[in-house]
Parts: structure tokens; C-alpha cells; sequence
DNA sequence: TCTGGGTTGTAAACACCGTTTACTCAGCCG
DNA sequence: CGGCTGAGTAAACGGTGTTTACAACCCAGA
């Protein structure tokens, strides 16, 4: 990875390993599916520094362990662009092949999830303003199935929640959360911003500033406007 | 392209071409360039739909067109996600190669400013609060910076600007919405959501709501407060 | 009209790639 | 000891980027 995406070969691999190409296929029926595999390592991984970095940081200050985590990600995907790139910018089936455990699928945004969940912050979120009906229609029926899920995912990593304990409008806080997270991350690997940033992390602060701003003070509202 | 990324093969351009791989090398150095080549005429065709299709769709409503450009971006994506991976979401060397043309590095997020620059809304927004001294010290450095990079460019496209004319609020709007609508897109074209994500179009569209409403209201609030 | 040089393409070869096939060989169980 | 199984290899196939040598064409100049 280190040489790159292309060099990413069955007989690079083979030969670090001190066996021939063909002998790979013992443990892997394709290349596919050892990158399939080599994705859910690299998910794992991610996920395992981001929780203990979060974890050792925790200083009790409101939304400090989220904002470990966010730095946390953006500091692995800018040492590890290429697996960044594997990862998070690549597509591939996402065909949830019969691997009969944690799925597969759950593998890619949901470390987000699964990070915080494990965060003691959030459980002391009081966006309990249940103001559900607030969010227009369609819009209110989508919210609640990824609440459904999200729930369902929670349960899956050992954390009890009700759905009743979860307002719509911090699933959507959250799925706008890593969205931003994920656009500033992906262009500041890629380097698609249309200037020449020279001090990206003051632009990568100043969005964590606005998130924290808006979760404090429900910055839903412009879509429940619409 | 159809076929997927690792088709995009020299001996398969050179056959539909009714010519053999060798013969390339007469017009390319290497795969890397014609594929660098190739990226350029991607992003010169995406622009010109992007164009075409915000001033077709010009009601005259404010911000009309605006979002036009991003609803045309996002149906692009989502019907090429192989072109768009290879434009905007993969890490190659942006190494300003001396092509002595309208350079090469202006035709990834630029093409976002580039159209902007091109709609009558541009000039409509009357965001000159002069409030620029809000933003602190390296803040303001940085987005003084991207105003000046972004008149030059402008200037290159035959709209003349000054920096008077152009707050710093403006630019991080400008630059915070080419960072969420990028982030959603990627999202959405990568189907990195943590959710299973069944109308991705009623999320897009409250993206869009989000950001009308912040640049009408001057949503960088939160940023100049950090 | 002949000649030479530059342009444009091809064929052959090289090393590398994913993948398949046939084969070897160590270990183990009865 | 005999046979079976699992793990590894060598060889091969077609495909890839790239280089080299060579052929064919166009076109200016004598």
C-alpha cells in the first residue's frame, strides 16, 4: 500500500510472504476478494485507533471525545491516503457476500457509528426535544428507518438503546456530521479544493467548530424549514 | 470507462481506436499522462454541461442557478461514477506538469468556481457586509489568499473582479458548499452511508435547503465565533 | 522523377499481472 | 506401511505497460 494502489498485487503479496502468487488462492478464491477482505482489516484497524485515541482523550469537556475522533480520522487518512482511497473512495460491489458475520456492509461510514456509540458523550446528548414531527414527511419516514437500523447496529456492538431515546434529529445530526467530515477529509487527500490550501487543519477546525455550534443548538432547522 | 476503471486499458483504447497499444506512444509518453489527458477533457465536458444546463434553467429565481450546477453535478456523478472516481476522488500526483496551458491543477474543484463565476447570480449576491475583520487572524490570512486565487481565475475566465467586490464571507461559503456537495455526492456515489440510504434525493435536496439558507443568512457565524 | 528525411504505424519482445492446471511433498490417521 | 489431505510450486495462458527495430507513407528539394 505504501507503493501505492497499483502495487497492490497478488505476487507483491506472495512474495512479502515468501510463497508464490498461486498459493493465495488457498486462502482467497480472487484478488477481489482478498481486497474485500484487506478493506475489513484496514476498517478494523481504523476503528481500534480511533476508540482508544478517543478513549485516552476523554477529558469529560462536552463533545471533546466526538472531536477526537473526527481529528483521529482525519489524521489516519492523511497518513494512509491510499487506504483512504481503498476504503472510503473506491466503489466497489458493496454485495454483501454470505460471509455469516458481522456483515460486510456495516464496514464503511458505520465506524462512525460504531465509534460513537462507544463514546460516554453519547449518552449525555439531551437532543430529546421530541420534535420529530417537525421534519416534513418522506423526509421523517427515512430518518426513522436509519434510526431503525442505527439502533439495530448499536444493539449488534453491545449498546442497548430504544428508539425512543433517539431523536430523529440527532440521526440526522449525525448523518450530516460524517458527511461533512468525509467531504473535507476526501478533499483534502485528494486535493480537490479549488484553491491551493496552504493550512488546511485551520479549515478543518473552523468545520469541527461549526458542527459542535450547530449540535448545540439543533442546526436542523434549515431542513425542517424545507 | 463503461467497463469499469481497470478497463481503461491502452491496448483497449488503441483497438477502438482500429489501431495497435505501440502506436499511443506516439501522441502520449506514458499511460499516466493519457489518463492525466483524459481527466482534463472530463472535467472540460462536465463544465460545459454544467454551464449549459445552469443557463437553460435560469427562472431567475435567486440561487436558482446555483443549485442547478449542483443537481446537474450530482446526475453526473451518479451516471458516471467511473469518471467521477477517476476525477475526483483518486490520489495522483497534481504535479503542475509544464503544460503551459490553462494549467492543469485549475480543473478539479475549480470547475465548481468556474461555473459560478459563469451564472448572473454571481454578481447578485450582495454579501458585502464588510465584515471581514470577523474572521481571526490566520483565518482571514488563508481566505484573503483563496479571494486572490479566486479573482486571478476568474479574471483567466474573462470575469473581471476586483477584491473589493468580494467578501471574505463569500469565499468560505463558496468554499463550504463545494465541500458539502462534494462530500454528499462522494457519499452517495460510493454508497459509504452509514445507512441504508433508500431516497438518497429527499438527503440532497435538505443539503441544498441547508446551504440556501446559510448563505442568505450568513451561516459562517459559527466559524468567526471559534 | 528520384531521393532523402520525418511522421506514423506495426511486429516482436520483455517483464509483470491474475488465474488455472498439473504436480510434488510433507504430515497424519488407520 | 498405505493412502489421503492440505499446502505449496512450476508451467502455462492471455492480458497489461513499455521498448525496440523496422516498414510504409507523405512530402520537400534536386
Amino acid at each position: 500500500m505504501r507503493e501505492g494502489r497499483e502495487a497492490v498485487t497478488l505476487r507483491a503479496i506472495a512474495r512479502n510472504l515468501g510463497m508464490t502468487a498461486p498459493a493465495l488462492y488457498r486462502y482467497f478464491p480472487s484478488r477481489e476478494e482478498l481486497l474485500h477482505r484487506l478493506v475489513e482489516e484496514i476498517c478494523s484497524d481504523l476503528a481500534e485507533v480511533i476508540t482508544a485515541r478517543a478513549r485516552a482523550a476523554d477529558t469529560g469537556e462536552e463533545m471533546g471525545a466526538v472531536l477526537t475522533v473526527c481529528r483521529t480520522f482525519r489524521g489516519w487518512a492523511l497518513a494512509h491516503p491510499t487506504e483512504f482511497e481503498l476504503v472510503f473512495a473506491s466503489q466497489q460491489a458493496v454485495t454483501d457476500a454470505p460471509t455469516d458475520g458481522p456483515t460486510s456492509r456495516d464496514q464503511f461510514g458505520s465506524i462512525f457509528l460504531r465509534v460513537i456509540a462507544g463514546l460516554p458523550d453519547f449518552e449525555d446528548e439531551e437532543l430529546t426535544h421530541a420534535d420529530d414531527e417537525a421534519f416534513p414527511e418522506p423526509m421523517r419516514d427515512e430518518l426513522v428507518a436509519y434510526r431503525r437500523e442505527m439502533v439495530a447496529s448499536l444493539g449488534e456492538l453491545g449498546v442497548e438503546t430504544t428508539e425512543e431515546q433517539l431523536t430523529l434529529s440527532a440521526v440526522y445530526l449525525i448523518l450530516r456530521w460524517w458527511s461533512r467530515l468525509y467531504g473535507h477529509v476526501a478533499l483534502e487527500v485528494f486535493q480537490r479544493f479549488p484553491f491551493t490550501v496552504s493550512n488546511a487543519e485551520l479549515l478543518f477546525e473552523s468545520l469541527l467548530a461549526e458542527l459542535v455550534a450547530e449540535a448545540s443548538s439543533g442546526g436542523a432547522c434549515q431542513a425542517r424549514a424545507r
